[in-house]
DNA sequence: GGTTGTGAACAAATTCACAGCG
DNA sequence: CGCTGTGAATTTGTTCACAACC
């Protein structure tokens, strides 16, 4: 009835949607046409109270007595997410983790394809990774200009990490996903996601210590299907 | 005054000591005796009362007037974390992640060395990687049994999550870093974290259509020093 | 004076439970 | 009858603000 559209959507909300997005491409490769929020939540692993108001922020799309027609949701998902285009990226540092993410496919087929790499080591500059080459740190602004790269990738040392930051954020960039282990701070206007997997370890760590299993990304449930209570 | 060794650690507590962590070390290898919330805060891009909060719950180990000592703090928490011990892991999948993963040298470092690695396809069963040879999935119990290992790092297709995460659990894997792009579901007890790139990204898209920083994760400060407010 | 530790106030997120509609 | 959409209740997390203490 309200026009949700026009609400502000939950932070926490926000971080579930691309999970409903990629159940939703699973459903539509199914062929499936509907589907209720009871087996939403079982395929994302959330409760149905949660879809359906995590739902409810993108507008009155379900049907009553029916459930959510898969190709519309996934619609109009894709929009509210902006990813009726792509969002090229740029990787910063080209170590073990940078390589693997700069030949990892899911970036290209999720819509944010890898469209250059940098380096501040200038003995890599020049080394040809797949079908890039590798360029220098001062070539940013240019890569952001010309390729029209809104994303820089981290995958820098933890030293270099604020330095990048910073030269990704001079040349335009908008959006940092930062696998350095290392805080950065940006200005406003710019986001940052963090990856670090010692913290996530950390983490399990402690919930392995007690045996004390917690909700969030800590999930329970029992062995195949009735994935969460 | 109240015994708060004993009182239930938030969750979102707990996803910050890791980072509270990260930044004593630093402290600690810059030779630095003590720390007060503020400048902890400033390291670990929150605020204070939330620092102060967090710590309280692992009890009082602050000094008025003063603030924490480094050398002290830092063993408290290890110790709450069960990071007074190493915690060696397996990867299951050596694609491109999987042994830009297994290559990594944090995991070492910071107290979870790779004691093994797995893939499921047998054409890569006895390839070498680094220091490793790469088993099979049916050698995950005795991996486990014989290397005293008690976490999981799932880099494989998300085709193949669900019976990998089955085989670890099976194998008597307590905890699992899930990097698959797919939902897992696992008994209770056993706890899983998610990793996963190309969702970051999505969330990075939304907040990069609308203007609208977010406070999690997309973290908003000035240039260099002030992280957040 | 400076800084912690913490109740109390506030805000965000989750879950309940059921009216409303197909 | 079945399932959504959503107010209300509840729980969890954050921030304030200040007494207690060094």
């Amino acid at each position: 009835m309200v026009d949700r559209t026009s609400r502000r959507i939950p932070e926490a909300t926000v971080a579930r949607l691309p999970v409903y997005l990629r159940c939703l491409v699973d459903l539509a490769d199914a062929r499936i046409a509907t589907v209720s929020s009871e087996r939403l939540a079982e395929m994302a692993g959330v409760n149905a109270a949660k879809v359906r108001k995590d739902l409810s922020y993108l507008g009155s799309y379900g049907t009553r007595g029916v459930g959510y027609d898969v190709e519309f949701l996934l619609f109009q998902m894709s929009r509210e997410l902006g990813l009726t285009q792509d969002w090229p990226v740029v990787i910063v540092g080209v170590g073990n983790l940078g390589q693997a993410l700069a030949n990892y496919q899911g970036f290209n087929e999720r819509g944010f394809p890898v469209a250059a790499l940098v380096d501040a080591d200038p003995a890599k500059v020049g080394e040809r990774i797949g079908t890039l080459t590798v360029r220098g740190v001062g070539d940013l602004p240019a890569i952001v200009d010309e390729l029209g790269v809104t994303v820089g990738v981290m995958a820098t040392p933890a030293s270099a990490a604020q330095d990048v930051a910073d030269a990704l954020v001079r040349a335009g960039v908008r959006s940092i996903l930062n696998f350095a282990p290392a805080v950065v701070a940006v200005p406003e206007g710019v986001s940052v996601r963090k990856v670090d997997l010692a913290v996530e370890l950390q983490i399990l760590s402690f919930y392995q210590q007690r045996r004390v299993p917690g909700t969030d990304g800590s999930r329970s449930a029992l062995p195949v299907s009735d994935p969460v209570h």
